[in-house]
DNA sequence: AAGTGGTCTAGACCACGTT
DNA sequence: ACGTGGTCTAGACCACTTT
């Protein structure tokens, strides 16, 4: 950390000089991911402002996604989680019998597991049955569940099917059986047609900031899935991911 | 505005109970886009708070992206800019003789225009003559762009063009002429196969977030798009996007 | 001139982690 | 016990917008 002085007559505020300052140095090779910061006190001396500035700085860098506090420890530079890429062959024929995600994690090569975290039947938002082409306060199956890799949570995912597909299968389980719920879909004689994704980028709601152990300041991807089958929508699935830990990746044929 | 009473013995600090109150007002109805929030000094009465505890919680607002200070006038609840779609079917066939963007824009039914900042020879990072497979430290076509809708700047593209492909045709030229460079490509004998596209959220720099008019505490989108034709990759484009102002749609088929 | 936000200070007390 | 961050206060001066 060389302290280079502030310019307290520049039109830049003080608190963002400072930042500028950590941020060539976390750029830069002087702290890598993972190291600690210097202390607010440290902060207060080297660039004899007052302690609310100081924070003010280390504030900036945190919104920039750059920099996580922890109580009681220090600021430290953050790690980058590694990243996943999300492939759009994910749903090719050849992959049958292994759910999607079973299929992206493989192509990974990471450790990997779902938390199931609840099955049952409840209304759905009016744009998720729009989707559907279900009529408004239509109850539907939903079905919660968490993607965790390497024991990091990384993903939330919400399916919501009609009941006329869902009803007296195993989708309406905990666990879907070998191939997930499209392969107990097929097995009911659908015929899936296509895929429709959407893709949103946004800041998370403070559930997802816990539910996904976010870091203050990163923003995640909103994914809409509609999966079409015998000429019907037969599933809409709305999944949350941690921005900076994944990539999607798309092949447009040109037609 | 309703003045919700705060418990200063609760956990959850003052200047989050504070935003959590005025976040209600907002996403109810009594305070809708573009409304002006409770002053600064009117906070400081109404809660009994010091003013830096009041701009504490309006900062968790603007860091949320629901919430927009202007010097002088006030805190405004933020009004959402209209939301443009981005289908995958932009490069069909049937739109020959335009240009994507362009028929992104018919298609959402807006005025818009496009802005070309600079045409010209130099290097390219690293991982997009990856992509393009060249060798590092080549010269590559340069463009970037800027495209505006209703006068807004909303989407910044730059295009990394292998000088082979390039030089002696208009994609040189500040103006490709009609169809874009793909047509130019195409009057080349190049014909196209398929584009591979990379897509990332993450928070944007101080430079796009001028450049963009982005909001504080709003994401960009980050597509990386590669284009091959007759065998080789002829271009990346690079296209960063206001996430709050697009969502991208893809359809997969079951292939 | 009055009202609004933008920046900064000096000091206080609390909560978490480490030694 | 000590060092670290987390919250909060009261007051100051500046810059921008509106009247």
């Amino acid at each position: 950390m060389t302290a280079r002085r502030i310019d307290p007559a520049s039109d830049r505020p003080v608190y963002r000089q400072i930042a500028d300052d950590l941020r060539d140095a976390i750029e830069g090779a002087d702290l890598p991911p993972g190291a600690q910061l210097p202390s607010e006190a440290t902060l207060v001396d080297e660039y004899k402002v007052s302690r609310v500035t100081a924070r003010r700085a280390l504030a900036v860098l945190v919104a920039d996604g750059l920099v996580v506090p922890e109580h009681g420890r220090g600021w430290f530079v953050r790690r980058r989680p590694p990243v996943r890429r999300l492939s759009s062959d994910r749903f090719a024929r050849r992959n049958e019998g292994k759910a999607a995600f079973t299929v992206d994690m493989e192509a990974n090569e990471r450790s990997f597991s779902v938390d199931v975290l609840s099955v049952g039947k409840a209304s759905a938002p009016a744009a998720i049955l729009e989707r559907l082409e279900l009529p408004a306060g239509e109850d539907v199956v939903i079905r919660r569940r968490r993607y965790l890799v390497e024991g990091q949570p990384i993903e939330f995912a919400t399916s919501y099917i009609p009941l006329d597909i869902a009803t007296g299968t195993p989708i309406e389980e905990m666990n879907p059986g070998p191939g997930g719920i499209y392969a107990r879909m097929e097995d009911r004689g659908l015929v899936f047609e296509r895929y429709d994704e959407e893709i949103t980028a946004r800041m998370p709601t403070e559930e997802e900031s816990r539910t996904l152990n976010l870091a203050p300041g990163s923003p995640v991807l909103h994914l809409t899935r509609t999966a079409f089958a015998s000429g019907r929508a037969v599933e809409v699935c709305d999944t949350v991911m941690d921005g900076a830990a994944f990539v999607l990746h798309y092949t447009l044929p040109v037609t």
